[in-house]
DNA sequence: ACCTGAACACCGTTCAAGT
DNA sequence: ACCTGAACACCGTTCAAGT
């Protein structure tokens, strides 16, 4: 952004190597998300961020009062990158895209990412970001409660569903002992009848069908009134 | 479990308070179960939990190679514990009880939950359930691959769903700068008009209608064969 | 205003030593 | 075999100081 380029001023002292740019919130941002991609969300520190930044991990400090005060403002910076869908669309089709928005949020920031799932949303960008959200999900036709549930039930599977391809089978605490390739077979058939279905590269298909049966369910309600399939056993 | 209370050597040295019980895995397991409770995933740490023992952070380390392998211990000692519905009950209605079962762990141990969540099952005892879930959807009539993807979309809403409850609102690490009661209906309106339904005591409910709509898909799918809804957009 | 560096109270873990 | 305690390389953050 602006790049002002501060003219170093030769003291005849120290003469720091480059004159490095100034500090600012978005540069440190910036950095941040770099470095947490780099060493991972436990990995990441402010001594690393600043070693990136040529500044004192204390210097940050100045800019942000604390650690997760830097971790809330990347949560925001990235929410509001979410494009929201044009409100001419289908509700339910408004919905889908922001489905595979938010997927794409983990996908391009996996070790983030569990920060963000976990956070709570109640900043006034994240809230701003809700409400749109489930503005789509009254717009499809639902009543406020049907809206308020299937709308919480559509972000549980998303949770879910974009935890597990940014943490679970790519990096993540794994077991310390895992179970060998033929002990798999033998042991846990069903597992490894599932296995070939499991390769990441077709993960793609399964959170496509578990979508569309969120949103299925979505229309569904709507067209039947109330909230249906509530009828549990 | 075995308390052998082994009679104390009075040597006139130092003379050990109630000369505690030996440690053991399952002492050191039952304790950090309890000291994550109180401290949080986050502050629980081999110091802590050596006090709480009455003995050295070390003296953990005889009995555990790292602290990663004392919380792979701890999953696998909540997951066994998770009872397997008989196998003369419909397949759909074991699903349905291993969800309830899998959120009452959630339930009674909402710190750590988030471990267990986002921890990769591949011990021993968690591909032993894995195998057990995985061939409740074969039961209900799925070919391989509706097997393999609907259980996945189904944990994925379980998982979703239980680590908001017990992360979401409870506790979780929430925006800094929240935004006040009032604005909250003037500025995000769908927000405050879902707020009602997003109580605590009402969210069985939603977990309910959630868990009955990945349920169905189940049903609907062995019924028609393949993948439903798969049609995407 | 912006940044530094020493210091404090913590971590997980290594290692040599004690019984 | 089981446990200890000092030590090492890390943390986030406070604080007084530098420019």
């Amino acid at each position: 952004m602006g790049s002002s380029k501060k003219s170093r001023k030769i003291k005849g002292k120290k003469l720091r190597q480059p004159v490095r740019e100034p500090l600012s919130r978005d540069r440190i941002e910036f950095a941040a998300l770099l470095v947490i991609e780099e060493e991972g969300l436990e990995g990441f520190s402010t001594r690393k961020l600043g070693e990136r930044l040529g500044c004192e991990a204390m210097s940050i400090y100045h800019h942000f009062p604390s650690k997760a005060h830097l971790l809330n403002a990347l949560v925001d910076r990235l929410v509001v990158t979410i494009p929201l869908p044009p409100k001419e669309l289908d509700p339910v089709e408004r919905i889908r895209r922001i489905g595979y928005a938010y997927r794409k949020i983990g996908h391009d920031h996996p070790r983030f990412f569990p920060y963000v799932a976990l956070h709570r949303m109640n900043s006034r960008v994240t809230l701003e970001f809700l409400n749109e959200v489930i503005g789509m999900f009254r717009d499809a036709g639902l009543d406020p409660e049907s809206m308020a549930r299937l709308f919480r039930a559509f972000s549980y599977y998303l949770t879910g569903a974009v935890l597990d391809e940014t943490s679970g089978y790519a990096k993540g605490p794994s077991a310390v002992d895992p179970v060998s390739d033929e002990d798999l077979v033998r042991l846990f058939p069903h597992v490894a009848a599932a296995g070939p279905y499991f390769k990441p590269s077709l993960l793609g298909r399964t959170f496509d069908i578990g979508l569309e049966i969120m949103l299925s369910a979505v229309t569904a309600t709507a067209r039947h009134g109330q909230t249906e399939n509530g009828g549990k056993k």
